[in-house]
Parts: C-alpha cells; structure tokens; sequence
DNA sequence: AAGGGGTACAACCGCCATCTA
DNA sequence: CTAGATGGCGGTTGTACCCCT
C-alpha cells in the first residue's frame, strides 16, 4: 500500500486553473480520454500534476455537470441521505446527478449546515441541540448575578429577551422530550422514557404563547391522553409564532427530523415541501410533525398537497414514514436498511 | 471610497482501498 | 504475498467576491 506520490513535484504548477489549461485538458480528453491521470498532463503539455488534472476534470470541466443553485428537491435529498449516511458525499452525489461530491459538500458546508445550527439542531446527529437549554439556567443566573451586583435592574428590553429564550428553549426541550418518548417502538408511554404526561403538561403550560394563541385545553388533554396531547402539541409546531422561533423564515421549507423505528437508524431528517406561498406568516404554514406521536402521517397538513407520494401510510402499523416510496425501492436506502 | 469581515467555492492535502506487477 | 502505483474520498485551506460600516 504506497503513498501516494505528492503533487509538489518541482516545477508543477499549483491554484486556480487558467481558460487555456481548461482548453488543453478538456481538448485533450475529449480526444483521447483520460487515461491514466498520472501520464495526462505530459500527453496534454500540461504543467501540473495528475491529481489536479482530475479533480479539476471531475469538479469543475466534467460536460455533465449541472451548475447552478441547488433545487429545493436536491437540498431535500441530501438532507436525507445525510442524516442517515452523513459525510459520504460521494454517495449523496450518485443520487444528485450532475452534482459532484465536492459541490454537495461546499453546499452542506456553507448553506444546510448553518440552516440547521440556527434552526437549533445539531447538524451531525441532526436531533435538536440541547446544550443551549441545559446551559440556560446557569447563563440566565448568571445574567441576574450581574444585574444584581451592579444594582441595575433588568431593562425591560432585555428582560423580554430574556423571556423569550426561556419560552424557546423550553419549546425546544418540549420537542425533545416527544422526540425521546417516540423513540421507544410500540408505545406512546412517555413514562417508559423517564418522561410522563404531567411533565410535558406543565412544561406545554408554562409557555405563555401556547394560552395566548392556541386554543388548548389543558384539563380536556389531561382527560383525553397522550395522543390527545401529541395533537394539541402538533398544533403549537404548527403555529406560525412558533415557527417563526424554531425556524429560519428565510428558509424556503420546514425542517424536522423524525425517527424510523422500522429501519431501526439513526433519525431521519427532511425538509417538507411548504405549502403554497412558503409564509411563515400565513395560518397555512406547517412544520410536520418530528415524531409519530406529533401528528399523523395522514393528515394532510404534513404532506406535500401536490405530491401525493410524500405520505405513506401510518406509522402504527405499516410502512414507518412520510418519505416518498422511491427513497425505499432506492438501491442504496435497501443498502442502509 | 476604503477596508474589514463574512461567505462561497475551487483547489489542495493526506489518508485509504484497490489494482497490478 | 508484497510493495508500489493509482484513483477516490473527506477534510481543510486559500482566495475572490460581496456587503456593511
């Protein structure tokens, strides 16, 4: 197993390609074909060395490359295909075609992973961050310390900042708990997860925007059960004010990671397509549920109303997600599962 | 207008797997 | 079987460009 030669052999030419090297190595595999990498640049008079000249011909001069901003479907695929294969851009690239593993990664770099940062979830294990609300008590002590020591009340401004980390917080660390609870197979016992119902009941009721905004009968969902509870949930995550905390208004879709417990993987994650208009603001705007216990598959305020193939049946019974079923006659998604 | 910071992306680096003599 | 050659891959860097002050 040798290493393999370096490319900064004496005199060959390193940085940005210029039109006429592009010209010669496109000329010249357009003749001839590549070959053998490491003989082209002689054959072609180019001064560089092998390595470059094939990933400048797989990157960038290759005739199938698409260009151009990425789809909202491309950035659903590999938002897919990441959450459950991660960094093997190579293989995301396979199923973007005319995209290249470098391009998918420059994007996910640059653009997804920031999305899903600010969005608050982790965007390795794509699960919701929870460093920022075990930390939040202390920052916030710490705030009043500061506050106290040099006698200066809280402004009302910061006050109300601060409030609203509170609620958001607590909204993220709400969607964790159903998160956990979900992921236990063929139960919705939260208890069975260290959580139980008058947990997630009193954290819900401690958000002052679920009273104010949503109509949400905590007595009635205490009578009624979890799944009752799930719903009334799946309503706040639909609401606009709390999307419009949990996610970036600017970004074209929804996003939430959801588990499959039939694959028995790590959670999956998507982008929704929005409904139409993709406002924020507007009533119609859903985020789809994370869990099963959320919402239902088959309500169609999850779905995609002009594909009808982004739903499958239930979670309960059958087939275990929202995903569009040529994920599942996917090659590759067999391979993982 | 200038410059400082942020962003996007092409290109490089180093490691690994596979091929081949 | 072994070691060198080669191609592929993922992580990282360099730099051009853009925007804001």
């Amino acid at each position: 197993m040798g290493r393999s030669p370096c490319c900064d052999e004496n005199g060959l030419k390193k940085g940005p390609w210029t039109p006429e090297e592009d010209q010669k190595l496109v000329d010249y595999i357009q003749k001839h074909g590549h070959g053998s990498w490491r003989a082209l640049p002689k054959l072609a008079d180019l001064n560089r060395c092998g390595k470059s000249c094939r990933l400048r011909w797989t990157n960038y001069l290759r005739p199938d490359i698409k260009r151009g901003k990425f789809s909202q479907d491309e950035e659903q695929t590999i938002l897919h295909l990441h959450s459950i294969i991660g960094n093997k851009w190579s293989t995301i690239a396979t199923h973007l075609p005319g995209r290249t593993d470098n391009e998918i990664k420059n994007f996910w770099n640059t653009h997804l992973k920031k999305k899903l940062i600010q969005m608050g979830f982790d965007p390795m294990t794509h699960q919701p961050r929870t460093d920022f609300f075990d930390s939040l008590p202390q920052l916030i002590a710490l705030a009043n310390l500061r506050d106290l020591m040099e006698h200066r009340p809280l402004d009302e401004h910061a006050m109300r900042l601060q409030e609203e980390a509170v609620q958001l917080a607590k909204l993220q660390y709400l969607q964790y708990l159903l998160q956990s609870a979900a992921s236990i197979p063929s139960t919705n016992s939260y208890g069975q997860n260290g959580i139980t119902d008058m947990e997630v009941l009193n954290l819900l009721s401690s958000i002052p925007l679920i009273e104010e905004n949503l109509v949400l009968n905590s007595s009635e969902l205490e009578n009624q059960g979890s799944n009752h509870f799930a719903n009334a949930n799946s309503q706040l995550l639909h609401h606009p004010s709390v999307l419009s905390q949990l996610s970036d208004p600017q970004v074209p879709f929804s996003y939430q990671p959801s588990l499959n417990t039939e694959m028995g993987q790590a959670p999956f994650l998507t982008t929704m397509p929005s409904q139409e208009g993709n406002n924020p603001s507007d009533s119609s705007w859903v985020l789809p549920s994370p869990t099963p216990v959320l919402a239902t598959v088959t309500d169609t305020s999850i779905s995609n109303p002009g594909d009808a193939s982004s739903t499958t049946s239930s979670y309960g019974g059958g087939t275990s997600s929202y995903w569009p079923e040529h994920f599942f006659e996917d090659p590759i998604m067999h391979e993982i599962s």
